[in-house]
RNA sequence: GGGGGCGUAGCUCAAUUGGUUAGAGUACCGGACUGUCGAUCCGGUGGUUGCGGGUUCGAGCCCCGUCGCCCUCGCCA
C-alpha cells in the first residue's frame, strides 16, 4: 500500500524537489489525451494537482490514471515540481504540483449523487447533502468546520483544565424530571413499564458533583429537548457545561469571560476585551429584548407621557390598558431609506408579535409628515427635543401592553439592524445580563414560573421577597450575549434546602410532588452542600458565530432535519415486534401496509 | 398545533401560463486532444414531473388529499 508521507493540500514551494505519497479522493480530472493527465487530489488539507506525463511515467500508468474517476480513492507516489505552465491563483498549492510515478487505486467510486465542491454545495438542496452527508463533509469548508469544532473542544479542555476543574460524566439514562422541555424517553426491560429519560442538561447532577465535594467540574455533553427545531437549534445539541463551588456569580462570570477571550483569541485571533454589563430591566426596556444586539442602536424609547397628551386614539386605549406604554424607535435617516412598501411590511411584521399595527411619522424641514404627524402636533417640539429628532428620521410607535410593546419593536429593532446593514462580520460585541427576575406570571394558568430554573438562587439580599414580593425578587442568574445571540447561560444555585422548598412551593409544587420528583437533589442538599453555581456555553451556537454560518446543521457532522429526521441513516425507524415485547411497549400507530 | 416557501434527469435548473416526442448545463459512457486547472471539442445513455386521486379531448401546469425538506409563530425551565 502506498501509505501517505505527506497531506497534499500543505505541499508548498519549499517541498520542491521531495518524493512524496498522497493519499486522497479525485476532486476533478483533466484528461490531456493520450499522455498527459491531470488531476485535483483532496484530503483533509486541500487539494493538489498531480500530473501524469509521457516524459517521467510509463505508458501503463498513463493509462490507468486515465481510467480515474470522481471520487476514486487513490495513493500517488512522485516527486514535487515547481508548475511548467503558471500558476493556478485559485489553489494554496497552486505554484507547485506533484509529478506522479506510482499510482495505486484503492476504491473506484460510483458515479457521486453530488459532488463535494464548495462552489456547487451553495445550490444544491440540503436534503441531498444531508442523504450523503459523507460526501458532503468532504467539502473544504465541512472539514474547516469540524476542524474549528474540535479546536474549541480542545481550547476548552486546555483553559478549564488550567483552572482546575474536572471533567466528569453524567448519565444519558436518567430520571424524567417535570418542567422544561419535553423529554426523549426510552423503555426499561427490566422493570415493566418504567421509562428512563434523556437529559436535557446535566443540571442536578452536576450540583450533587457539587454537594459530592468535586469543587469543580466541566463537561462537554450532549443534551436532548424533544421541542420543534429552530435553524439556530436542534434536538440534539452539545454544551460546555461547567460548574463551580464556593463562589458568587462575579468568580463564575470572570472565568467564563476568560474562557470566551480565551476561544476567540484562539480561533480567530481576537480580542475581546472587558465584558459589559446591563441588568435585565434595562435590556428590556432599551432593546425589548433579553439578548440585545448591542452592534447598532435604535434604541426603545418610552414616551408614555407625552403620548398621552396627544389625544390620539390608539395612544389612548393603548395607556388606558394595565401596564399601557407608547414607545418609539428612532430610525436615523430612515424617511429617506425606507420606502412605503417596506415600512408597510414592517406594520405587517409586528402585527405578528401582537401588535396592531405600526405608527410612524417622519420628521424634516416642515416638522412631521405621512402616518400619524396630525395627531403629533400637540407634542411635535417636545417630541423632537426627547428623541433628539434631526431632519430625515423616521419614527415607529409601539403603543399596547408593556409586554406586546417590548416584544414587537424588540423584534423589528433587529428587523431594522439586519435591513440596513447595520451589523457587520468580524464585529463582535459581547454583553453579560444579569439581574433577572426570579420568577414570571403564568398568567393561563395562574402561578408562578421559572425565568431561568428552580434550583437559581436569588441575588444576596433578595431571599426574604420570596415571601413577601416574588415577582420584585431578582435572582443570581447571568446569561452571556453577544451579537444578540444568548450563548451562555447559567446562575448561582440555592444550595438550602429550605429556600429551594421555598422555591419549589412558589412555582406550585407541592412538598409532597417536589419530593417524589426532586427528592435526591432536596436529601443532597441537607448533608452539606457547598454555596455553588455555574453556567453552560451552546457549543452549537459558539460554533456556528466562530464559522460566520447561521445552519446549527452545518456545524453538526450528522445532524438531523427539522423533523427530527437523520435522512442517512433513515431514523427515527420502527423496530420488530419482538423489541417491543421486550420493552413492554405496544404500538398504538396503526402499521403502514 | 398554526402560517409561508419549495419538490421536473444522479445534481442545478427550464418548459411561451392546459397543447406535438418534457429541454439545457453538469455528472456518467464513447471518441479527439501533450500544460490543463470549474479544461475544451464531437457524439451518446439517462425522466413514475415526490406520491395518490380528480377535472379535461388533452395535466409538469388546474382542484383535492398525502409525503418530504426549509423558514417561522407557539414551544425550547
Amino acid at each position: 500500500m502506498l501509505k501517505r508521507t505527506r497531506y497534499g493540500g500543505e505541499l508548498r514551494e519549499a517541498e520542491i524537489g521531495s518524493t512524496v505519497i498522497l493519499n486522497g479522493w479525485v476532486n476533478t480530472y483533466r484528461d490531456q489525451g493520450k499522455g498527459l493527465f491531470f488531476l485535483d487530489l483532496r484530503d483533509r488539507s486541500g487539494l493538489v494537482q498531480v500530473v501524469f506525463d509521457l516524459e517521467g511515467a510509463a505508458p501503463e500508468l498513463v493509462e490507468r490514471a486515465r481510467g480515474l474517476r470522481r471520487e476514486d480513492v487513490i495513493g500517488v507516489r512522485g516527486v514535487v515540481r515547481a508548475r511548467v505552465a503558471g500558476a493556478n491563483p485559485k489553489l494554496e498549492t497552486g505554484t507547485i504540483e506533484v509529478a506522479a510515478s506510482e499510482l495505486e487505486i484503492f476504491s473506484k467510486s460510483a458515479p457521486p449523487p453530488i459532488l463535494p465542491d464548495d462552489h456547487e454545495a451553495e445550490k444544491i438542496q440540503e436534503e441531498k447533502r444531508l442523504r450523503y452527508r459523507y460526501i458532503d463533509l468532504r467539502r473544504p469548508s465541512m472539514q474547516k468546520i469540524l476542524r474549528t469544532r474540535f479546536e474549541v473542544t480542545r481550547a476548552a479542555r486546555t483553559y478549564f483544565a488550567e483552572n482546575g476543574f474536572l471533567e466528569i460524566e453524567t448519565p444519558f439514562l436518567i430520571r424524567s424530571t417535570p418542567e422544561g422541555a419535553r423529554d426523549f424517553v426510552v423503555p426499561s426491560r427490566l422493570y415493566p413499564g418504567s421509562w428512563y429519560a434523556l437529559p436535557q442538561s446535566p443540571q442536578l447532577f452536576k450540583q450533587i458533583l457539587m454537594v459530592a465535594g468535586c469543587d469543580r467540574y466541566v463537561q462537554i455533553v450532549r443534551c436532548f429537548r424533544d421541542e420543534d427545531p429552530r435553524a439556530d437549534r436542534q434536538a440534539e445539541f452539545s454544551q460546555i457545561d461547567l460548574e463551580m463551588s464556593f463562589v458568587e456569580r462575579e468568580d463564575v462570570m470572570a472565568m467564563m469571560g476568560g474562557f470566551a477571550k480565551r476561544i476567540w483569541k484562539t480561533i480567530l485571533g481576537y480580542e475581546i476585551g472587558e465584558i459589559p454589563r446591563m441588568s435585565y430591566a434595562d435590556a428590556m426596556e432599551r432593546y425589548g429584548i433579553d439578548r440585545p444586539d448591542l452592534r447598532f442602536g435604535l434604541e426603545l424609547r418610552d414616551v408614555s407621557a407625552l403620548a398621552k397628551k396627544t389625544g390620539f386614539g390608539v395612544f389612548e386605549q393603548a395607556l388606558a390598558k394595565p401596564r399601557g406604554v407608547v414607545k418609539a424607535i428612532v430610525v436615523p435617516g430612515g424617511a429617506e431609506k425606507l420606502t412605503r412598501k417596506q415600512t408597510d411590511a414592517y406594520a405587517e411584521f409586528v402585527k405578528g408579535f401582537g401588535a396592531g399595527g405600526l405608527p410612524t411619522v417622519k420628521y424634516g424641514a416642515e416638522g412631521f409628515t405621512t402616518g400619524i404627524a396630525k395627531f403629533l402636533e400637540p407634542i411635535q417640539a417636545e417630541l423632537v427635543r426627547e428623541l433628539a429628532l434631526q431632519p430625515g428620521d423616521q419614527v415607529f410607535f409601539g403603543a399596547d401592553t408593556w409586554k406586546v410593546v417590548t416584544k414587537a419593536l424588540g423584534e423589528l429593532r433587529n428587523k431594522l439592524g439586519a435591513d440596513l446593514g447595520l451589523t457587520k462580520t468580524g464585529e463582535w460585541k459581547f454583553l453579560w445580563v444579569v439581574d433577572f427576575p426570579m420568577f414570571e406570571r403564568d398568567e393561563e394558568h395562574q402561578r408562578w414560573v421559572a425565568l431561568h430554573h428552580p434550583f437559581t438562587a436569588p441575588l444576596p439580599g433578595e431571599e426574604s421577597k420570596l415571601e413577601s414580593d416574588p415577582e420584585n425578587c431578582l435572582s443570581a442568574g447571568y446569561d452571556l450575549v453577544v451579537n444578540g445571540s444568548e450563548i451562555a447561560g447559567g446562575s448561582i444555585r440555592i444550595h438550602r434546602q429550605d429556600v429551594q422548598q421555598k422555591v419549589f412551593e412558589l412555582i406550585g409544587l407541592t412538598a409532597e410532588q417536589a419530593r417524589s420528583k426532586f427528592g435526591f437533589l432536596l436529601d443532597a442538599l441537607q448533608y452539606g452542600a457547598p454555596p455553588h453555581g455555574g453556567i453552560a456555553f451552546g457549543l452549537d451556537r459558539l460554533v456556528m458565530w466562530l464559522c460566520g454560518t447561521n445552519n446549527i446543521r452545518d456545524v453538526i457532522a450528522f445532524p438531523k432535519t427539522q423533523t427530527g429526521q437523520d435522512l442517512m441513516t433513515e431514523a427515527p425507524s420502527s423496530i420488530d415486534l419482538e423489541q417491543m415485547e421486550e420493552l413492554h411497549v405496544r404500538n398504538t400507530v396503526p402499521t403502514q401496509p
